[in-house]
DNA sequence: AAAGATGGTAAGTAAGCACTTACTTTCAAA
DNA sequence: TTTGAAAGTAAGTGCTTACTTACCATCTTT
């Protein structure tokens, strides 16, 4: 029980001998826990596991988190908050005032797909908590899901009046869209991590469901004619708008 | 002790007389076993609470099953083998000979959906068991998934044969069509319960989804002559086959 | 160098877990 | 009516779990 001073055999960090300041300390269980959550779920991960992945005891887990309950809070709002996620709306803002449909899309997906290939821990971490039922479901769909429909909904709406895209359900065309995204996210971390199945790019994938998309909405070449008409009018009537209120 | 208090006041199934066929037991065990597998997952939920939902003591499960684990996997097996799953192949086997694009999609994304709205259990069972790495996740993607990519992948080469689809990778049109499905049943089953984002009808998300994905694929009316003369050409070719080979 | 705060641990505890043992009740066939 | 197999249970067993207690070690401050 010499506890061989752990730190020649203990994985984590070999560079530190055993003493850490505090917050570095808390930092680095937080991070072990959200491996192992995300790995084995909220039942599944033990915190006898978490002390051990981390070099230390049981007891000094529970002396910075005071209960498992606290340490998966504390994971959900580093992941939800802290991490990523910037604002997509801004990421595509450009593209959005230049109406250029394919990068607005492509843009998006593809943002979407590396995301969720550089960090898979935090799907699974997600789809643990849907199951659970954990209330983080509902404030990740809130605050992001729900911004990216109405974003993209109303792009959508607007392009529709443009004469641009046909007259479908903005919300379906989102929900379409993003479960191409997610489920192929799915497929690659989740279903079928070998890629048997298929193996394309994010570039590829993000390419070709955007193409697919937007052939699937936009007006077609025997309408045009009428498209592009009511498009006309259509920008007289904002362009009065315009006017009238400034 | 207590004990006679808790055996006098616990009384789970006052309706049912106690005793019952083995094979009867058997399923009862299973049926109860499924719902809270599937609702808290398997290490979630406990030997003791399907024993108290079924209404008999633990024992009596472990006589029907030696382990755990072996209830898990008669779950699995009888959901996965028995249960629904009709052969989607044979359910559009007609549409396909008559080439009728939509009721190829429409129908299949209908079934699906349909399916998992009715027994959104089985959906929630497979997540589980792919966060836990199940080796039931491999079996259902090998037997089931595969071969629907298979199907509908040939179907969308043979169109393209005809002129009828655009050149894209069957394998990422396939893709982006089951996406939109699962996200939506997903949606429905899992994130967003209570459809605040998005609450159609089967009927109307089949019809749409298949509306986006055909006109995302199928040839412009401006390649329109090009496309034909190709399918005329396919065609004779065809033709010219059938008489050789038989 | 004394002191006090902070990082860290060994050794618990009570509850809960999957699974077992030893026993009783029921019921249909011989 | 006897009997024996099947349905059923109470009361464990040993292990694991989240969490605690009481104590040690190492810095920093004055």
């Amino acid at each position: 029980m010499s506890k061989e001073i752990t730190s020649s055999t203990n994985e984590s960090q070999p560079l530190l001998g055993g003493r850490m300041a505090g917050e570095e300390r808390r930092l680095q269980i937080l991070r072990i826990a959200v491996s192992l959550f995300s790995q084995r779920g909220f039942r599944g991960a033990t915190t006898k596991e978490i002390a051990q992945a981390a070099g230390i005891s049981e007891a000094m887990v529970f002396r910075h988190f005071a209960t498992k309950e606290e340490l998966y809070a504390a994971i959900l709002d580093h992941k939800a908050c802290a991490e990523g996620l910037g604002d997509p709306c801004e990421l595509v803002a450009d593209a959005v005032r230049r109406k250029d449909d394919r990068a607005v899309f492509e843009t998006l997906a593809y943002t979407a797909l590396q995301q969720h290939e550089q960090d898979p821990e935090f799907m699974r971490l997600l789809l643990h908590a849907a199951l659970e039922e954990h209330q983080l479901t509902q404030m990740f769909w809130d605050t992001f899901v729900l911004r990216i429909y109405e974003f993209l909904g109303n792009y959508i709406r607007e392009r529709q009046r443009d004469g641009a895209f046909r007259e479908v359900d903005p919300s379906i065309v989102v929900r379409g869209f993003i479960g191409m995204i997610m489920h192929h996210s799915l497929s690659n971390n989740l279903w079928d991590p070998s890629r048997r199945l298929l193996n394309i790019s994010n570039e590829r994938a993000a390419h070709d469901f955007t193409e697919i998309l937007l052939k699937g909405i936009t007006t077609h070449a025997t309408s045009q004619a009428k498209a592009s008409k009511r498009a006309v009018a259509q920008t007289r009537i904002s362009a009065k708008k315009k006017k009238q209120t400034k």
